[in-house]
DNA sequence: CCAAAAGTGTTGAAACTACACCCATGG
DNA sequence: CCATGGGTGTAGTTTCAACACTTTTGG
């Protein structure tokens, strides 16, 4: 240890498996990669960790260059490390994930090489960055079942039949309506707005925000958020 | 990214938090450190990531290397990359978490530098090594009700009092006895053996095994262990 | 026969699942 | 008035939590 300087030393990065939800199906943002190796393939949003900079600071930045998000849910997943997973050299990768509400990329991204693709339906992925998306879904449909990141998918007004088909589309199965709506409400971090969501020929929905504070306050006490 | 080579880079380790079970407390294993920085402090066990190695491979080898175990349960845990918590240079270390079964290090170990402490009774430790010893006995208490790992602390006969010591030494309560039996054994993943465990001036204890071929094929269909 | 840990069932409360109809609105 | 999604309650089943005594052994 106190030789650090005799020996090579692998790369850093960050990549980050950008969630988003449409209404219908979860959706992942991929970049369109410029330079070899793997040149026009599409990849995680992603780069090399500055040495004056964390590792959260290096996600975020990069999120930011790549993509133009700003300000989104962002959680460190997994590391990865094999041997030859860039072709280059040794590159060791810390990946993210984000979770971001609707509208927040189409505001902020160029349009330029950044694409939304939903899970089902995903283009072959540069480096070994599809075995970092599967480690990211099985992440979320996890933690999606006891915290309630869920609402970091969601405009921050959103009805319960939004929420359901979140979770219906991260879990990959349908739940029963009065079930859903029972066990979401039972907690109490739920507000009813007084504004009702209207679109379409029928009955307008009910419009509810989140409680953050009030879910903080809860945890503490070591509180689960089951569904 | 087409620049690599023109920038300083981070010095790459892990470390390994290594949780054992003497029937009565969680314990941890450290290391005295006999160089500077933190001379004579207790750190965790780690060392730098060589380039061709993995980083389980390197984890593995350095638990080897300071403690002599070989063949323990190991995963990845956490990566930890603030700028300064090396105060040489920058340093970023990939966590591990270990769980080793009694008598594994008494053999191994040459008792030179490593000791066990109970997490009740900690020394202060090394650069950011509390941090990282608190999210592996976070992680470790969460995974413990979800995942069949207790045994990875546990002789390979075991008595039911003996997992229900570890489990409570883990949450740090007190569980209902015939509640943790009825739950225990539900599952059908304990064999009960033909032999008895006897000490003390008392009723024999019935041994169990674990059944770790039945548990990963009830995991393929999504089961969840539960206590 | 005494001390010490092993082993065993039941009951009331709470949570979970399955399931079908009326409501409010726009066109 | 019709089509569309919004909204609601109950009954049977399962799971959970609380709780106390008998058994086997060694000394």
């Amino acid at each position: 240890m106190a030789h650090t300087y005799e020996y090579p030393r692998a790369a850093l990065t960050v990549d980050c498996v950008v969630f988003g939800f449409d209404g219908g199906e979860l959706q992942v943002l991929l970049i369109r990669r410029g330079l070899a190796p793997f040149k026009d393939k599409w990849a995680l949003p992603g780069g090399f960790v500055r040495v004056e900079e964390t590792l959260d600071d290096a996600a975020r930045r990069e999120l930011e260059e790549e993509t133009g998000l700003r300000e989104v849910f962002l959680e460190q997943l997994y590391t990865f490390g094999t041997v030859k997973r860039d072709p280059r050299e040794r590159v060791v990768s810390i990946a993210y994930f984000a979770l971001v509400k609707p509208g927040a990329v189409t505001a902020a991204t160029d349009a330029a090489e950044a694409k939304w693709f939903p899970v089902s339906d995903l283009p072959s992925l540069a480096f070994d960055h599809a075995d970092i998306l599967t480690t990211a879904l099985t992440r979320l449909r996890g933690k999606l079942t006891y915290q309630p990141i869920g609402f970091e998918l969601l405009p921050p007004k959103f009805t319960l039949t939004q929420l359901q088909r979140l979770y219906e589309a991260v879990l990959g199965e349908p739940l029963d309506k009065r079930n859903f709506r029972k066990k979401a409400l039972s907690y109490d971090l739920l507000i009813p707005l007084k504004e009702k969501h209207q679109e379409g020929p029928h009955r307008p929905a009910q419009l509810f925000r989140f409680d953050p504070v009030k879910y903080e306050k809860l945890k503490k006490k070591g509180f689960l958020f089951e569904i």
